[in-house]
DNA sequence: CTTCTGACGAAAT
DNA sequence: CATTTCGCCAGAA
């Protein structure tokens, strides 16, 4: 493996679990792993690996937009082939596409360090 | 070691 | 709404 970063392990293993159509904010995926914050989410998935079948493309920032930058134009497109829908100011319907966490089955094989999704979830936009 | 820079977020203004 | 301010912390320089 080229550089993997413990800390961006556990990010990396929670984004695999987002499913198609459905998007996650990095604060919620913050709220999730033990020692991550916001920043460092959006570190975690500026270093993603290619190849290795991470969604990086599903996490946007808690306004429900695509945060800027460079491939912004190409990170929507892929969310609208999965059919994501952005408003006319470019931002999604968070009640709509916004992931409901991973399965309890998933949490309990990944003995890593989550947070309860219920609880963390009542701060969570939308 | 120190400084600076972010795919960020929440609260204040 | 838009802007500012501050907290956050992993890497690069």
């Amino acid at each position: 493996m080229a550089k993997s970063y413990k800390s961006f392990d556990a990010i990396y293993a929670l984004v695999r679990e987002i499913p198609p159509g459905q998007v996650a904010s990095y604060g919620m995926i913050e709220s999730l792993v033990q020692g991550a914050t916001a920043r460092i989410v959006g570190y975690a998935m500026a270093a993603t690996p290619v190849g290795q079948g991470i969604p990086w493309q599903r996490v946007i920032n808690s306004q429900g937009k695509i945060s800027e930058r460079e491939g912004a134009a190409r990170q929507r497109k892929m969310l609208e082939d999965e059919g994501i829908v952005f408003s006319k100011t470019g931002k999604v319907n968070w009640t709509d596409v916004r992931w409901q966490g991973p399965g309890e089955a998933w949490l309990e094989a990944n003995n890593i360090e989550f947070i309860d999704f219920l609880d963390a979830q009542i701060k969570w936009p939308g």
